[in-house]
DNA sequence: GATTCATTGTATCGCTATGAAACAATAGTA
DNA sequence: TACTATTGTTTCATAGCGATACAATGAATC
């Protein structure tokens, strides 16, 4: 494979994101995975020459989980030397056919933290060309992730939690109707500790942000819980 | 002026810095101005091709306050293309002689921002080889400024107001030694509000981040407040 | 030296928010 | 019909906070 038109993208700079879906239970991240090396990463890219950041975040984003529209959020830039390892980037590239030593690839990049929220079942990860495979990791359980990545992760995880308050970002992570104990679910995961039931219940009503409707009848032999969405 | 050695430094990346300092009263910030324009703009630099990103604006902050080791805190990273005008630097950079117009300074750039935190009073600041003055300017009457900088301080006054009470980064905008009401004078700066005299001083001592020394007897014909110091 | 004044340190009152627990309602099962 | 698991709501005690009042105290004034 030739160069990837080296010049279409700004030099020097990396997007890294950090998408986070709810499986029901345990929040995880989406990891791409090199087999030949057996490292994992996040998933990543470059921002055209003419295309704005976020924009090129949307269109990674989009090309990897098919998603249009989900919520985006920067939250911190990297730039320390540690960072720079070209012989990672060699050897993740050498499969590939990347053998110039002095390849834009190869040189040091800044690289722009952004995390996403979406939800687990309406996506279907493709790997992209140069990793061989994709999938979901919970957070807590995370492999190694090159370079500083795992550090990434914990920097928006801490940037999630700090605003989640602030955004009730949740939206993206269940489907268009949910219970109050998906809800609960969801903030217990991102926060990692319990919330008392009845106490989540009155704080997140008192918000007036949920429409009620009908109730769930799930089969279970006890009171049917009513099925709620985001105000629009 | 040739040109300033252009591959000592990371292409399309710069940063810009809002640094905040106390006057006793209001919250300034520092501008630099270019006389044969007119124009106003946020301090900021380029990151050096081996110097990690926090060096750089930890290097250029001391090169235009003499100050070291003060808080900085990287705030947003500005990726539009709406930032992206050519014809702003080139007008600048004129009376300097770039003529060229494929100059690397009048490309594309993203900026990362920062805010600082320093004490008004310990500062004397000095002007680049670029522009013609430095100085300080009320946070709440700025003048126009180029690009997008008007932008970045709104978000970077958003972000310390945000976090101001997790960081308790008044230690710089303070002399070592000072009074409650210097600090409810910071909080009200920053805030943009005024606080209840009592209600703060509670909830400050609360805290428990502050060691109380002796009075301070200025002369007026009232009770003396106590000096007080944070502990380390 | 008593009085006055401006400012500072602290206490009080009422309201709201919040954690912990109890109580009530209900869909299915035995 | 009783029982069980889960959900919706209420209650109670406490912490936090805004608003206000009160007490203390340097210095100036008479």
């Amino acid at each position: 494979m030739p160069n990837p038109e080296p010049f279409d993208f700004l030099p020097h700079i990396a997007y890294d994101s950090v998408v986070f879906g709810f499986s029901g239970e345990k929040l995880k991240i989406l990891l791409m995975e090199y087999h030949k090396t057996g490292w994992f990463a996040l998933p990543g890219g470059f921002v055209g020459i003419n295309e704005s950041l976020d924009n090129a975040v949307q269109r990674g984003l989009r090309e990897r989980t098919g998603l249009d529209e989900v919520y985006l959020e920067q939250f911190y830039t990297f730039g320390s030397m540690e960072r720079f390892k070209p012989e990672v980037m060699m050897k993740i590239m050498e499969p590939h056919g990347f053998e110039q030593k002095d390849h834009w690839l190869f040189k040091r990049f800044l690289s722009i933290g952004y995390y996403a929220l979406i939800n687990y079942e309406e996506v279907e990860p493709k790997p992209d060309k140069l990793s061989d495979s994709i999938g979901w990791y919970e957070v807590d359980k995370l492999p190694e992730l090159i370079l500083d990545h795992n550090f990434i992760v914990q920097k928006a995880l801490n940037h999630l939690r700090t605003h989640l308050d602030q955004k009730l970002l949740s939206v993206n992570l269940l489907p268009e109707l949910f219970t109050m104990k998906d809800l609960q679910q969801v903030y217990e995961a991102i926060l990692g500790e319990e919330l008392n039931r009845a106490n989540f219940q009155r704080k997140i009503l008192s918000l007036d942000i949920l429409e009620r409707h009908e109730k769930l009848f799930s089969g279970g032999s006890h009171k049917a819980p009513y099925l709620y969405s985001f105000k629009k």
